[in-house]
DNA sequence: GTTTGTGCAAACTGTTTGCAACTTC
DNA sequence: GAAGTTGCAAACAGTTTGCACAAAC
């Protein structure tokens, strides 16, 4: 087993089991962050534990290897990390989320660090509207 | 009992009672946003059960008295319907929570929506850094 | 062969719910 | 007195943990 995602895990000191990189590959092809739950079903084959499932993203998410990510719900999710700066959108009757690379709000978070004293200013933002699919159906 | 929040109740419909004056009062005078279980300790005076709470904050939260707010970990929060356009920052280190009155996301929101096609987009955003007392500890 | 990860079951936490008793109007 | 609310206990959902066994290095 000598793949990208083995390299990976070497790269960040983690041993290289089945579980972990069948996680990491299907969190690199997922189209939106995922929650624990789904990646487990979406492994059934591999027919690893939900609890390893939680076990390794918190691990990956810890390392810096993939992100947490917050939508709104009650769900946690995880996805790659990108390293590049981006938020996401979710459809208030579908679920859809898609990612917005735009983002203007390091002027604001400099005037916010101004104002209040507040350092190191960093920003979670989540948008939520209706999806063109949606809005089109009613 | 008669006063302004007995007459907020009766202004939504809802039933007056003991708890739910509390609730309101509380929240009112709150300067963060709270979750169930801190209004129901610091309301231990009134021995109202932690279910009432919870749903009271959901009724409320429904009709729009109140709104529900997410800092970014497992609580729910809630904070009294102020009606102005407001965000919250958090101090990584102690919690502490200020509010931001300042919000340019909206000319982003119509970009979003000519790129995404999605329409009525909102945002929820949170704030975090280092609050002053925090940083000068260090 | 030592260290680390896994499966399983049980625990834990925030929140919701069913139901009988009680308030509110 | 009809309708809605409360307290209590039990249920629920997402997540974490203890432990014996198994896999990785």
């Amino acid at each position: 087993m000598t793949n990208k995602y083995v390299s990976l895990l070497r790269q960040y000191g983690f041993k290289v089991t089945h579980a972990r990189v069948k996680v990491l590959e299907r969190l690199e092809h997922a189209t939106k962050p995922m929650t624990a739950q789904e990646l487990h079903e979406e492994l059934a084959d591999a027919k690893m534990d939900l609890a390893t499932v939680y076990r390794s993203l918190n691990k990956f998410a810890d390392a810096g290897l993939i992100a947490r990510v917050q939508l709104g719900d009650e769900f946690m999710r995880f996805e790659f990390a990108k390293h590049s700066h981006h938020h996401h959108i979710v459809c208030n009757s579908c679920g859809k989320v898609s990612e917005i690379e735009l983002c203007n709000l390091d002027a604001l978070s400099q005037d916010i660090a101004q104002k209040t004293g507040f350092r190191n200013i960093t920003h979670h933002v989540v948008f939520s509207g209706d999806c063109q699919d949606c809005a089109n159906k009613s």
